[in-house]
Formats: C-alpha cells, structure tokens, sequence
DNA sequence: AAATGTGGCAACCGCCTGCTA
DNA sequence: TTAGCAGGCGGTTGCCACATT
C-alpha cells in the first residue's frame, strides 16, 4: 500500500512505513511519548519528518486504533454527523472511539458517499440532487416551460409533474440504474397530497386547459407523441415512457418530497445550533406526523448483497433522523 | 492467461490555525 | 502588530489487490 519509498531534498524517507521503522516510533513514544513531533524522529533513529511520524502514529500505529469494517452503528453515526458537521472528518472522528479522521474520510468517500449518489442524493448537502434530474437538458431539448411545471403556477397538475420527470428521467442511464434499484414505491398519490395541501391544485378545467396546452407542447418533442399522455390519474401508469413511468414516479416522489419536510437543512448555510434544532425538531416530526411513514423507505430485502441491505436500512434510518442515544449534540458545539 | 478496469486505503501535500516571542 | 513555527486538517495521490473482460 502507499507510495515508493522515496527521499526529499533533505534526505529524509517518504512513502510507506517498514516494521522496523514503525517499531522504532512506538518504542520511542511508549517511553517518551509523542511530544516535540519536530524532534521526535531525531530522537527516534527516524529519517522521516516530524510530520509523517505524527500521522503514522495517529492514523496507524496509535494502541487505541479500532481496525476492520465499519458496524452499522458506525456508518450511521458518521452519516447524521456529516450531515451536521460536513468534511469536519476529526470532529466526526472523535465521536467515533477508535476511528481516525482518515480513516473515516477514507470511508465516506469511498463506500458512503457514492452510495448516497446511487441513491441521487448529494453527498454534500444531503438533498436530493435536482441535477440528477439533468433539468438543463430539458430545458434545452424541449419546450416545455419547466417553472410552470415544477409547482411555480397556480396550473399544476399532478400529470404534469409525472411527465416532467418522465421527460426527465428517460434521458439518462445513470437514472435508468438507479431506478432500477428503487422497486419498492407507491405512486404519485403522495405528490398529490402535497399538492394539494399546499393548494397548488386548483380547479379541473383549468387542469384540462393546461393539459391540452401539453399536449401540444408534448408532440414537438422527438420521440414522444400526444398520445402518450395520458389525462387521468387512473391511466397515469400507463402514460408515456412505458416501462420507465412506474419507476419515475418512485423517483420523483424520492427526489421532490422526501428532502422538504425532514431534511430541508443545509451544512453551507445554516449555523450548527439552528442544524441541531432542526434534527431534533426533525426526530419528533417524524415520530407525530402520520404522514412521516411516507419518508422512509420500505428496503427491498431481496437477500442479494448484504451492502445493498445495509445501505437500504442504513438509508431509511438515515431519512428518519433517528439519532443514537449515545450521541450528545450538545458535545458537538 | 493476460490485459484492463476498479476499489480501497496509506501516505503525502498544502493550507489553515493557534501559539509564542 | 506581526513573523515564524508546530501541529492540525481536508483533499489528493498513487500503489496494491481484486474483479472483469
């Protein structure tokens, strides 16, 4: 593992530790302790710098360094704590005894963080990604005008909604994979609570007026004709993009309703106190809202791949913002 | 069996912060 | 006030091991 074994200009040794280097610096730190880093390899017998002594030590050689896979627990802890405290890999490591900062940053973005991208969630924010919607490329193939689609206008109607992310979605494999993944999801039917709780849906005939305009805006597209769409709830599955509309409406569901109410915070710009409130706040959302349910997912436990399982369950405990009872926010300030 | 691709991770790099004189 | 230094930190690199073609 590592790097060449190397020198710098001053003759001192990079790249990967030997045994006999390695027990050179835990019998100088078991009777002197860590101490001057500078001098240190000096004092030791060492030709390395103070540095790469100080993270050898930290990252790999330390007594109370806890190796192997991750638990659960783990990987759960390190997601609710990224999400409040972001890349602050040591404030998250010193919530995790035993585990190094690199050894965690390592982690995430090797397992965590492209596990939350499959699932079209950003890594950094922990939103849905909008991107991952490739909305630019409908907007310049097409057009359709997406903010009156996408909830701006008083005209909204959940079939539009569907043929957006149908349009959407179609475009890219990457979507077609995660899809694929994601079997599990009820309808449109929660899109339209929400739509209509918020009084977004207004009267029929206007809905049919916006159709019709659709429709037409619909058959300018390449490869897509009026007749695809479809006008009824009941048809809606069957509407246009065949097989891909069941599969789109689970990842418009996961995409556009799942961030707003239970994860609508931001680490970039919310101050960590308000992040904390939020997450508390949260957790008693969910345990009183009957509509909550709707947030987490139902794992497919095909019995496939234990990382997928992992990752499912990991994933809707994650949405669910159950924090261990051993976390202490207030630690984290 | 060989070539190529990919994942995992130890180690390095360079910037930042805090301390001290 | 500021310059120098040590340590801390996050991002990145590069090698090895394994998987795939």
């Amino acid at each position: 593992m590592g790097r060449t074994p190397s020198s710098d200009k001053n003759g001192l040794k990079k790249g990967p530790w030997t045994p006999e280097e390695d027990q050179k610096l835990i019998q100088y730190i078991q009777v002197h302790g860590p101490g001057n880093w500078r001098n240190l390899p000096k004092n030791a017998g060492l030709q390395r710098c103070g540095k790469s002594c100080r993270l050898r030590w930290t990252n790999y050689l330390r007594p109370d360094i806890r190796r192997g896979r991750f638990s659960f627990e783990e990987e759960e802890t390190i997601i609710q704590l990224h999400s409040v405290l972001g890349n602050k890999w040591s404030a998250i490591a010193a919530r995790l005894p035993g585990r190094t900062d690199n050894e965690i940053k390592n982690y995430w973005n090797t397992h965590i963080r492209k596990r939350l991208l499959r699932m079209g969630i950003d890594p950094v924010t922990h939103s849905p990604r909008l991107d991952f919607l490739d909305l630019s490329s409908l907007f310049n193939s097409t057009q359709l005008n997406l903010s009156s689609l996408l909830g701006l206008q008083a005209l909204v109607n959940p079939e539009i909604f569907k043929l957006a992310n149908s349009l959407l979605l179609s475009h890219t494999h990457e979507n077609q994979e995660l899809l694929l993944q994601n079997q599990n999801f009820q309808g449109p039917e929660l899109l339209l609570q929400k739509l209509q709780q918020n009084q977004l849906l207004h009267n029929q005939s206007s809905i049919s007026q916006h159709n019709d305009q659709l429709h037409n805006q619909v058959s300018e597209i390449p490869n897509c004709t009026p007749q695809n769409v479809s006008s009824s709830s009941s048809q809606s599955m069957q509407g246009i993009m065949g097989h891909y509309m069941m599969n789109n409406d689970q990842m418009f569901q996961k995409n556009m309703m799942l961030p707003l109410q239970n994860y609508s915070y931001s680490t970039s710009d919310v101050s960590e106190n308000s992040i904390i409130q939020s997450l508390n706040n949260n957790n008693n959302n969910i345990n009183n809202n009957p509509n909550s349910q709707n947030f987490s997912f139902d794992t497919p436990l095909s019995g496939a791949e234990e990382e997928k399982e992992s990752y499912c369950s990991n994933f809707s405990n994650f949405m669910k913002f159950e924090i261990p009872q051993s976390l202490n926010f207030d630690d984290l300030l």
